[in-house]
DNA sequence: GGTTAGCACTCTAGCCACAGGAGTGCTAAT
DNA sequence: ATTAGCACTCCTGTGGCTAGAGTGCTAACC
């Protein structure tokens, strides 16, 4: 791989990600300014072929990039561009305001990850397990609901109503979930889930039915389910990779499958700060072997807890990808540092 | 409109439905056992089109059903089948889980109802500002930040987490809520945020600033956001008159505009306990022109609070949908009753 | 020896003509 | 009033054809 060979294929990479059209010779050497003629470029690109680069959809067609070109393109030849001081401002704008739950900030960085991407994006968010418990409270809905709210200390909140237990009255739930969590603040959610399997964990009898409902409550608390947050799946209706509906629904399908995108992001990328790609048939689902993925990790509290991610055509915008998750993801991680 | 007329028109339109193809003369005759000849139906057809139930992509095709004949079928002529018992059993089994906030219930009717329609489904969720406040508590979520949770005594919960004030403790701003929820607990949210305006309400000197935002929060509360919760959007994607790529786009992105389907739901259905149809052209929204919309209100406390809907082309299986609708919305007004 | 002009070759996309088929409307017979 | 029959219309699919884009190869060039 000399340097004129990178030159061409990475000229070539970056007309095929505006035009979506197979790229030929003369295109490359009119359009591009490479100082050579579109005979040498074919000499050039044929190499490229058989070094598996390049392919070409039929003998008349220009080429497109194989998945090894991608790779090739995004490790060592795509150029990052700087992000506009613009952009940052916008997103340490929507970061600063005055609401401090983790769900939100989840929220409002896909939204704005798709919207200045052009992409699908997906956010996974802090697993619950990790996080300690920060308080409980009951509240008085109505006359025979309670409704109970467990928060983490990082800002994770998640809200029951249950009816009244029959032999108890607000003031005792509201005692004992005082109780509760006097003793186990701090606590990782995690460990409070193991205790149900220990029957010592209940002293009281009186209170014996409520305490493990709480216990129980936590288990259920979804630690893998609706971690997955998906903004501007229509996005990829807009690319002509996607006009065939069939490829649409797979696509989209795939993406609501929470268990299974978020399985994607957490065991293929690497535990780094770095920013991950994946390129079409790398993913171990074959339902976006169409597709690459661009994921960056933030952090809480010094630990990587989730995924910012993009999903889009091959034939993807890597660099402005790239440099929007790793300004995203860092801003990210330092607006959630009150946490 | 004899007998015979609306005897063909209605074969032809439940024949559309389930093919998607104009239907001729002879499909007609020959499928159906009408006992009549296709000449006849023929003639009948274009007496049919005459009157604008019917029309015809082209000459030599087959009939297909106008948006009036559509609306003549739903008003006069389908046969409503009785929904199966199981199916009812299913439903009344996820209804009986024992949680009970009304934004579970809103996700659990969606879910189901586009499962068992094989269409998009679209639920409203009660407004906030009719319900009353039932309760405000404050939770230390770790040193420095605080979680509001306000709850209607109805079961919608809304939580935000903020920074501590500078001038305050966790004690301090826990009174406040106390004598907050104290003075307004079963007030309807609506005149709550009507007290912002109103600069008497703030009595305390000390507390001004707090009392102030919990007012201003309140009225911040989503009254209009997010009260529509979409499910099964990508059925959309199984039906051949979506195969185009720029009709699935104009309609999925009309459902993720909000406030138009609510407003869509809101205005254009009778506030009544019948199951309403738009078709078509009938909606005041072109993005859905391609469609119809089916919808039942469900009640709250003995008022209707909001819509369970679902969307699909106009070639819909109305039937099938209005039962399935009028049943879930039945059933979904019973197990609100706790409220 | 690398580079390039030139040329023959290949393959696709688009166009046109054509035939088959489905369905109609009309007429005349029942 | 109904229906069989028939001429007519229009879409759809097919096959052949051409234009164009792009290639690979060869021979000339620097």
């Amino acid at each position: 791989m000399d340097a004129r060979k990178r030159r061409i294929l990475g000229t070539l990479i970056d007309d095929y990600i505006v035009s979506a059209e197979p790229v030929g010779s003369r295109t490359l050497a009119k359009k591009y300014g490479l100082g050579i003629s579109s005979a040498t470029i074919r000499n050039e690109m044929a190499d490229l072929e058989e070094l598996g680069f390049l392919e070409q959809p039929h003998t008349s067609a220009g080429r497109i990039p194989s998945d090894r070109g991608y790779r090739y393109y995004v490790d060592e030849l795509m150029q990052r561009p700087q992000v506009g001081s613009d952009t940052v401002n916008r997103v340490r704008m929507a970061f600063s305001a005055p609401v401090r739950e983790i769900a939100w900030f989840i929220h409002q960085t896909a939204q704005m990850v798709s919207e200045m991407t052009a992409y699908p994006s997906v956010v996974v968010a802090p697993p619950v397990n990790d996080a300690c418990l920060g308080d409980i409270r009951v509240m008085q809905l109505n006359s025979g609901t309670l409704l109970l709210v467990v928060a983490t200390d990082s800002g994770m909140v998640e809200n029951r109503a249950v009816p009244l237990p029959e032999d108890m009255n607000f003031e005792q739930v509201g005692w004992l979930a005082h109780e509760f969590a006097r003793e186990f603040r701090g606590m990782p959610i995690k460990e409070l889930k193991d205790r149900i399997l220990d029957p010592l964990s209940s002293d009281e009898e009186r209170y014996h039915g409520l305490w493990e409902s709480l216990l129980a409550w936590m288990s259920d608390w979804r630690s893998n389910d609706d971690r997955v947050t998906l903004a501007g799946s229509l996005n990829i209706l807009k690319y002509p990779e996607f006009r065939d509906v069939g490829k649409v629904e797979r696509v989209l399908g795939f993406l609501q499958r929470e268990q299974a995108v978020e399985q994607l992001l957490n065991q293929t990328s690497p535990q780094s700060d770095q920013v991950h790609v994946i390129i079409g048939q790398e993913s171990p689902f074959d339902a976006i072997w169409d597709c690459s993925v661009v994921t960056a990790t933030y952090q809480l509290r010094g630990h990587i807890v989730g995924q910012v991610s993009v999903i889009g055509p091959k034939r993807m915008q890597y660099a402005h990808v790239v440099t929007t998750l790793e300004m995203v993801s860092e801003e990210l991680s330092r607006a959630l540092k009150w946490a």
